[in-house]
Order: C-alpha cells, then structure tokens, then sequence
DNA sequence: AGCACGCCGACT
DNA sequence: GTCGGCGTGCTC
C-alpha cells in the first residue's frame, strides 16, 4: 500500500481530548510521513502546526472532510516512539489532551516550525554575481566588490564568518542580493556557537568512601535494565559524585545520561561539576532560556550531541537518544510538580515511567525523601542506598526546640536564641536565621480601630515592606504604598508580625558589629546576586545570614555553627496533609547547612508545641523517625501514598460560580465502587487574584477505578453549561489541598 | 484556542 | 433599518 492510502492522526496544540485525521497526499511529502514528526496542516481556515500521532488504513472521519497535509516539518521524528509513547501514556494519566502534553514537550519555535536541525545562512556567488566581480562591477562600490571577492573564494561564507569579516556585512549584502549576484540559503550546521569546545582538562574523581562505591557500583551493575534507586545522604555525605561516577559509567557504554534538579538556582554549580568532569558536549534546559537557547539546547539533545542532559522540571521530556540513566536530584522537592497552568505533571514519577520503559536504571537522591519514596522503599519497589555522614566530618548538629511559651520575645526572637547567636558569634562561628517570610512583618494594623491593610483582590493581608515603602500582596502581586495613617480612623498603623527584613534590622540592633547578609526573593533576583551573597556568607564576611526557604537549597555554608528556625508552627496545624512533611523535611535540610566544618553545629526551632509528636518523633528519631510516624498518620487518614488523589479545581469571577460547577460535577459524578469524592469546599483562601477557588477532591485506594472514573466523567464535566463561567482544571496527585 | 455563525440592543 | 455584543459550536 502506497502511503498515500493512509491517514495521519495529528496532535493539534489545542484544549481538546480530539486529534484530528488528515490526508497523506503523494506529492505533499516527497519523504514519508511518520508518528512523532511535524506537519503543517490547514484548519479551519487557519494553518495549525501539530505532531503526527499514528498512521491509520482508515479514518472515522467521513473522507470528504479529511483536508491533506499542508507540509511536513521532520525529514526525521522529533518524538521518537519511546518519548511518544511516554508522552501519550502521560495525556492519559494526568487526563490532559494530548495536544497540550506535546506542546509542553517541544521549545515554544520548535512548536513554531523551527527546523530540528540548527541552520546556518549561507551566502554564495550567483553565476551573474561572479560575472559582475570579473567585470569589477559594482564600480562606485568598493565594499560590495570585496564581499563578492570574499564570497567568491570556496563555497561561500556563513554569516557568522561574514560577521566576522565586517559587523556591517548586511550593508553591503543588500544591494548585491537585490541584483542577484549573491543569494543565501540554509543549511544544516553541526555545531552551534552556544557549544563550548570539549574541555580538555577534567577534573580527577576522588577516591570516593565505602558507601559511595556501594551505591555507584549498585546503579552501574544495573546498567541496561530498569531499577530504582533512593540515594540517601546529607547535604555534604557526596551524592553528586555518586551521579558522577554513575555517569561516566554510562557515558562508558556510548549512552546518554539525564540528570533532573529542582531548581535553575541549583544548576549552575551542578553544570559546573559536571562541565569540569566530562569532556563531553552537555545540554543545560531549565525556565531561565530565552526561547533560543532553548531551542539549542532541545536540538542538541535531538541530534545526539549531548551526552549529558542536564535540567528542570520540563527536561524529563527532553527528546535524548539512547538514555543509559535518569539522575533525579532532590527528588522530594515540590518544584518537580508542575503546579499552575494546564498539564500538571510530576517530573520525578514521568522519570521512573520513562526509565522503566527504556529499561533504564533512575536514581533518586535527597536527604529528606518524600513520604511517597519512603513507601515505595518499605515495599520494596525502590532499593535505598545510604551515604552516611563522613567520618571526617562534625558530628551531627544538635536539635532542640524553644519553647515560646517560656520566653520573652525581641521582635519574634526568643531571649535563648539570642544568648545562642551571642555564643556562636563571640567563637567565631557565623549563624543562619530561617524564617518562611519576606518582606517586612506579614501585617499592618491599626492600633485604635483594629483595621488591617488587606489586599482588594485576594483574601489576604498586604506584607509590609519597609525599605521598598509599600506594602505587597504576596498571592497577586498587588502593590500599594506604605499608609502611615489608618485610612479608616486616622490613627498611627504599626507593622506585626516577622518577616527576613525586620529580623535582618533587629539582629542589627543587638548585634551592631556583625555583618549580616540577607537571602530572599526581594534581595536576590538573579543568579549573580545569589552568588554574590553566598561568596559573602561562604567568606566570612557576613556572620549572620537571615532567609527564606532560598537558604535551604543547594548552597553550603559550611563555617555556620547556629541554625534558628522561627516559625516551625505553622506546618504544624495545616489543613493540608502535607504540611508537616514538608516541615520536617525544610527543618532537616536547614539544619544540615549546620556543622559542616569540624566543628558540631546547634539548631534551635522555635515553636510553641514543642511536645507536638512529630516535632518530638523528629528530635528522637531524627527524619527517618518522623516519616515512621507521619506515614503512620497518612495510613490512619487513608491519605497518599495510601489512597491516590485527584482535585478538580475551579475558578470563577464571582464568589459562587467555582462551588456551582463543582457542585454540578458531583451530581453528574458517575458511581464507581471504592471512588469518593469530597467537597465541593472553598480553597483555603477562596478569593485569589479577583477569582474565587473552589475544589473538589476524589479519593480512591486503587489506582485502576479512580482513572477509569474519571475517564467517563471528564467529558461529561466537559459538557456542563456551569463550566463555561469558570476554568477548571484536572490535578493529578495534587500536592496542594488548597 | 481561534474564528465563524447567530440572534438581540443603541446608533447613522 | 444596520453595527456589534459575546453565547455556542466546530475545526479533520
């Protein structure tokens, strides 16, 4: 059967479970078209780029509706047929089209019809260009007669060389190509600018401990087949060089390596350990691309050019060939689940789907896994691998808490931790002061008429900012100035309550001399701000560094001796189940930046419910301990990994449209045995941004009924008159009960 | 998502 | 009498 009998099913980038079917016309082509490659084709009467999913003897579509193909983009698939089908399985698990979960899997000019191979535009000689330069025409144009000379010479020239040759080539180029004496075309290049040059020099391993040859010997004797693997140790205990290790590993047996971090902060010195290392091209994808790099990077993992990709949440779909290993770092970190927007997937279980179909070892690190990875490990579906502590390293940092109840507070710091910060910085240690708040103080009150600056368009408190002199909302962005009087009654306002900036001024008052550094997102913007203040703290030139849950990522201070947490209670009554995990896990992993020289560190938490079980089971047990105990809890309430979880969200621009759709979903809600459905409830905070949330939550023990249950009733939900008044949206394994 | 088609209020 | 509001429905 000629090609020309088939139909292409294609992936439109459009809200709609529907793909559509189109022609394969013999002279559209020319090369054969195939799943996972580009077309160009006419809808509407609008053209549409989309990705072809299948071929198909037959189409249900009437044939006189079918239109040909417009054009076809890929000589060669873009997707390959394990990346399609990854992505397909994903559109089904996360109950999103398939259209959007392509989209999501190609740089926005890639969505575009940018080519899959880089292109360079090249100028050559025409024969009546070469004709004009043996003439020595142009003759009042000594310039364009030397780029015909210049372009004469071999084949041409690229336009970086004529870059080269004179900034202004265009110039001259211009009139010459309007003439038709030169023209330029495109064509496929190797490699790109943004490449460096392999390094030559590369860093030596290091003689690694018992422990890490353990766990890199674990992950290479599993090379080629899938396995899961936990890499247990604290900051410092060496992971990285067990990635490294396992990476030369793979790169050993000519295989590809992807190695996924939560963060783009965190990448920099990631990409540096692994530049210095290997010799081999690396492809870095992460937010903080302009849309071109991006696509460079995308082609370079395409062409098989890196053999390291390395990037965020959206690089587990990055299309490299012949994976030999999936690298998750920091595996607990929420950043790893897309949280806003359509496709809301999880990067950390799409790498263990994609490993186990490539039959692919994944490695899975962090000092504080998630809940779910401990249980996966207590039933035996992951292998731990633990890096203890190194022997030539401090002993663990002390943990005790300060009971707020028995102490006099200096704004928010309680006397014991201020004679604490006294201690350590009269014997030259430096001290870390955590607290989960910027700006000012988290409130501006009226001190006669008890009025409180609230945002317009959420259900929130405005944060004041004392420097910036405005106050914020930290949930929209909204920005107001600084009121010195209360709007209501004219009385003097006062700010309450903590955040980084008002602990920074009152450590400054009681500790005049020594230099602070802050860390948060309205001190540090941009990497070179970061670095500037790591290389500050990590100097010894500031003794007191006051942040937010920046301070907990990735950078090592390694001559701090005093950690202070100051608000541990808030994880500790939250609705959301997941408070207390990610408490611990922000207590653990601040805690870590403690003690890392010779000498053994302290961390003092504050909190008013210092007998709290989990904070206790934390103290005794250390996190092992408290995730006994919190999984306990999660078995008792039948939460995840215990039960699975879906939220159907919902928004609307007045306060009852979110809970009347919701409501109309419940009534039109299938029955499914073992399939419940909780709420509809308001979020937490219900008015965010000028829109009322809602949600819905369905709850199933088993996975199989829970899917199969939405898969009938979303596209009823689809079709309810209530929706078109709101967005909603479909949250698979939500992290947040809102 | 677009972009049309379609049926009801204030304008030349 | 029309221009245009955005509700509804389709796009292979």
């Amino acid at each position: 059967m000629s090609q020309s009998d088939w139909i292409a099913c294609v992936a439109l980038d459009l809200p709609t479970r529907q793909t559509f079917d189109y022609r394969i016309d013999p002279d559209a082509g020319g090369p054969c078209v195939g799943p996972g490659m580009r077309v160009r084709v006419p809808f509407g009467r609008r053209s549409h780029i989309g990705v072809v999913l299948e071929l198909a003897a037959r189409s249900a579509v009437p044939a006189a509706k079918l239109k040909p193909i417009g054009a076809l983009i890929d000589a060669r698939a873009v997707l390959d047929s394990q990346l399609l089908s990854l992505l397909r399985w994903a559109a089904q698990y996360y109950h999103h089209p398939i259209g959007e979960v392509l989209a999501a899997a190609l740089p926005k000019q890639a969505r575009l019809g940018a080519p899959a191979q880089r292109l360079t535009e090249h100028w050559h000689l025409s024969a009546d260009g070469a004709a004009a330069l043996a003439a020595d025409e142009p003759r009042r144009a000594p310039k364009q007669r030397e780029l015909l000379a210049f372009l004469s010479s071999g084949h041409g020239a690229s336009a970086d060389e004529l870059l080269n040759w004179r900034p202004n080539w265009r110039d001259h180029a211009r009139p010459l190509a309007a003439r038709g004496w030169i023209a330029s075309s495109e064509q496929p290049s190797a490699l790109g600018p943004a490449v460096a040059p392999a390094h030559i020099v590369t860093s030596v391993a290091p003689v690694l401990s018992a422990e890490q040859s353990a766990a890199v010997a674990a992950v290479t004797a599993s090379l080629g087949g899938f396995a899961s693997f936990v890499l247990h140790g604290l900051t410092g205990s060496g992971k990285t060089e067990v990635y490294l290790q396992s990476v030369a590993a793979v790169l050993a047996r000519g295989e590809r390596a992807l190695v996924l971090v939560p963060e783009i902060g965190l990448t920099p010195q990631l990409v540096g350990r692994f530049a210095a290392r290997f010799a081999e091209p690396l492809a870095v994808l992460h937010s903080g691309l302009t849309d071109g790099q991006r696509l460079n990077a995308w082609r370079l993992c395409l062409s098989g050019e890196a053999r390291i990709v390395l990037g965020t949440r959206s690089a587990v779909l990055a299309p490299a060939a012949q994976l030999g290993l999936i690298i998750v770092d920091e595996e607990h970190d929420s950043s790893f689940k897309q949280q806003e927007g359509g496709f809301r997937y999880s990067a950390r279980d799409l790498a263990l789907v994609r490993a186990q179909s490539l039959s692919i070892p994944v490695l899975l690190g962090s000092a504080t896994p998630s809940l779910e990875t401990l249980h996966n490990i207590a039933a035996g579906r992951y292998r731990r691998l633990d890096l203890p502590r190194r022997a030539d390293q401090a002993p663990p940092p002390r943990l005790s808490y300060v009971d707020l109840r028995q102490e006099t507070l200096t704004a928010g710091l309680a006397s014991t931790a201020i004679q604490a910060i006294e201690r350590h910085l009269s014997s030259e240690g430096q001290v870390l002061v955590y607290i989960n708040r910027r700006g000012y103080a988290p409130t501006l009150l009226c001190t006669a008429c008890g009025w409180i600056a609230p945002c317009s368009d959420c259900d929130a408190r405005l944060t004041v900012h004392q420097a910036a002199c405005k106050l914020r909302c930290h949930h929209c962005g909204a920005e107001r100035p600084l009121y010195e009087q209360c709007p209501t009654c004219g009385f003097a306002v006062k700010p309450v309550g903590q955040g980084t900036e008002r602990i920074a001024e009152t450590l400054a008052r009681i500790f005049p001399h020594a230099p602070q550094a802050r860390l948060d997102r309205d001190v540090v913007r941009h990497q070179a701000e970061l670095t500037a203040v790591v290389e500050r703290v990590s100097s010894g030139s500031a003794r007191i560094l006051v942040g937010t849950q920046m301070v907990t990522k990735g950078h090592d201070f390694p001559n701090v001796t005093l950690v202070v947490v100051l608000n541990a209670d808030q994880g500790l009554f939250s609705a959301d189940f997941r408070a207390a995990e990610r408490l611990a896990q922000t207590i653990v992993q601040v805690a870590g930046r403690a003690g890392r020289a010779m000498r053994p560190g302290e961390v003092l938490i504050q909190t008013a419910y210092p007998e709290h079980p989990l904070l206790q089971s934390l103290l005794r047990d250390g996190y092992d301990g408290f995730a006994r105990a919190a999984l306990l809890e999660r078995e008792q309430a039948q939460w995840p990994p215990y039960a699975r979880l879906v939220a159907l969200r919902a928004s609307g621009t007045d306060a009852e449209a979110a809970t009347r759709f919701l409501s109309a979903a419940r009534r039109g809600a299938p029955a499914m045995p073992g399939v419940k459905l909780l709420g509809p409830a308001p979020a937490a905070m219900a008015k965010r941004a000028g829109r009322w949330h809602a949600q819905l939550l369905i709850e199933c023990a088993q996975r199989g009924p829970l899917h199969r249950f939405l898969d009938q009733w979303l596209p009823e939900i689809a079709e309810l008159p209530d929706g078109r008044q709101v967005r909603w949206s479909v949250d698979v394994d939500p992290l947040e009960i809102l």
